[in-house]
DNA sequence: GCACGACATGAGAGCGCTCTCACCGTCTTT
DNA sequence: AAAGACGGTGAGAGCGCTCTCATGTCGTGC
């Protein structure tokens, strides 16, 4: 298949040393006169010998592999870049610690069988998971499989339950809608109306408790509270039922938050169905920054912004720390789960 | 880290039979009797055995991974889920086969160098790669570490000179193109401009190539052939030269055929801020049915079609069916190069 | 009834690497 | 000047598996 491999041997004898002392050369071990170190080097490239990772890895038990689980692709990674993203920031950090990238997208209940059996087998070091659901069982199967995880975004309690140190890389996502609602308020806005993602994600209801945070003591009408489910239609149903629920003008709400942008995009739609202007009647915010969504929207569109690139990044490191190969802080403080700031943007909607 | 792992040897102790036989049942071999096989899977079964990747890999020289390499992300994984779909049908294509799934991000030149060691030192048994421009030194590195490779789209020629037995899954974007224009014609548009993507990559070119087919011996007004880039903005650019050319509204195009849905998005948003209506006095015809963008826009855009899911696994398909475990038709014809069709989907904007 | 082939099983070598441990030469210490 | 400490190097034992080959055990044909 492919061409003459060339052995640690081969080397070794090329460089007139033993086997030994070119696995040390070859992997940075130190102890190892740099005259003969230089002269093994020469030998490695001369040859183009590179290391059989299976013949490491059999005798070392790791892989310097990790698993990247992706629960129910189906759902965001479409019109949402959103995974895309956060892969290139994984991608890259384990690149630079010379780990490789296994990924798996789970589609149906079967795969979660196989992913089990996958990474209990010992086949990868560690795992990055992303699972959407408060009831999803790939919390469980981390866990069962001893592997160190990485969460993106928090789990649900049924998970973290049994894995007190559970680690994840979130977002703000309860402070993210308090600046939002905050920003309706400033605005002079005095109706302002949620459209809430499905409440058993975290992201979902970490972002209406910040609505409810930034309202403060004033309990929110009911009728201003609707529920969606992250895809545009839904935001455009919510959206239907929100200004079909007020009576008049007056009850109508003058601001919606929506969870996401992909339902704020469903939200303006219904708004311009309905002849309301925005942001003149009613004011629309975000979640995301979702190019697509925010940018090419018409007007475009006021929202929340997180770096997710930087959350691949920063679970990707805890994870290669919690590994032993975490770089310069190896001896400091030991990983813990992290939260990365979200940021209004402030656009036209609003 | 993870718990005891049985080896074939326990396995072996257990069942009362010997490693050579266990790995026989293990791998599905015949020639053993159905007695023992049943005794021995038991033994599997109660001790949870799960093979060592790593010492099989040893021996066999096969590591049962195949590297996804995608170049260049930042291009075009963002707004756009092609890549993610592609990826879905690959994933789900591989895990029916026990193939593992790595994934390379290149994002530097530096990338480049890192992946031919990586693919030449010999830890996957094949590459699926996605090399966007003609130039990518992607099909050299794939040549040069002798790996089975399949590319998604067709490569330039400078890769495929060198590789004549090359395989890929392309879309057929010269007929999607022609079916776009002919549809513009018997609209009765008459003046039908184009914006083409980068014509140093195929799908762009292939698309500009089915535009002049359609419009057949009437050499285009040149006026009406304008380069964008693949991006929104790219695309409104190139809208505003278009009828910045034009002096009079009787020269104005009545008619573009976009070389993608960004372009498209963009071309739509110049029309709109330059008080042009569509499709009345500007019919819009995109590529690729990108949901944010076909979907969201006002109005809806007229598009072609590719099933991306099936093209990741047609080139799934085509390379487990090189790497030899390509299911029932083992010994049918050779794997060749796929072009799958695509489908005009008439919506709103022409 | 005996040679032979077909089939099932086991013994054992070895895949390429890491890592422990023994060795050796050089330097310090008393 | 002898004894120890120490850093550099090599020898060799495996890691868990597959696969070839030898061995054993039948059934078949003459």
């Amino acid at each position: 298949m492919h061409g003459d491999h060339p052995t640690l041997e081969a080397v070794a004898a090329h460089a007139g040393v033993s086997r030994a002392t070119v696995s040390r050369v070859v992997n940075g071990t130190a102890g190892v006169r740099p005259e003969l170190r230089e002269r093994v080097k020469a030998s490695v490239a001369a040859l183009g010998y590179v290391p059989n990772i299976a013949a490491r890895n059999l005798v070392t038990r790791r892989t310097g592999a990790v698993a990247v689980v992706i629960a129910e692709p189906e759902t965001r990674v479409f019109a949402d870049p959103f995974f895309a993203r956060q892969l290139r920031g994984i991608s890259r950090t384990l690149a630079a610690h010379d780990t490789q990238l296994l990924l798996m997208l789970l589609e149906q209940r079967a795969d979660y069988e196989r992913i089990g059996r996958y990474l209990t087998g010992g086949h990868v070091d560690g795992t990055l998971m992303f699972s959407l659901h408060n009831d999803d069982p790939l919390p469980a199967i981390a866990a069962a499989s001893g592997l160190p995880t990485v969460f993106g975004g928090r789990p649900g309690w049924s998970g973290a339950e049994r894995q007190p140190d559970i680690l994840y890389v979130d977002t703000d996502n309860r402070d993210g809608a308090r600046q939002a609602v905050r920003h309706l308020l400033e605005r002079g806005r005095k109706r302002i109306a949620v459209i809430t993602g499905p409440l058993d994600q975290t992201s979902a209801s970490d972002r209406l408790d910040g609505y409810l945070d930034a309202l403060g003591a004033e309990a929110p009408d009911p009728g201003l509270h609707a529920h969606g489910d992250f895809t545009v239609e839904g935001g455009a149903q919510a959206m239907a039922w929100l200004l079909d629920r007020s009576p008049g003008p007056a009850a109508r709400p003058d601001a919606v938050f929506a969870g996401n942008d992909l339902m704020a995009t469903g939200a303006l739609r219904t708004l311009r169905d309905r002849g309301l202007r925005v942001p003149d009647d009613v004011a629309v915010v975000g979640y995301d920054d979702l190019e697509p969504a925010a940018t090419w929207s018409e007007p475009s569109l006021t929202t929340v912004r997180q770096d997710v690139e930087r959350m691949g990044e920063l679970m990707a490191g805890l994870l290669l720390q919690r590994l032993g190969r975490g770089g310069a802080s190896e001896d400091d403080a030991p990983p813990a789960p992290v939260v990365t700031p979200a940021r209004l943007v402030v656009r036209g909607s609003s």
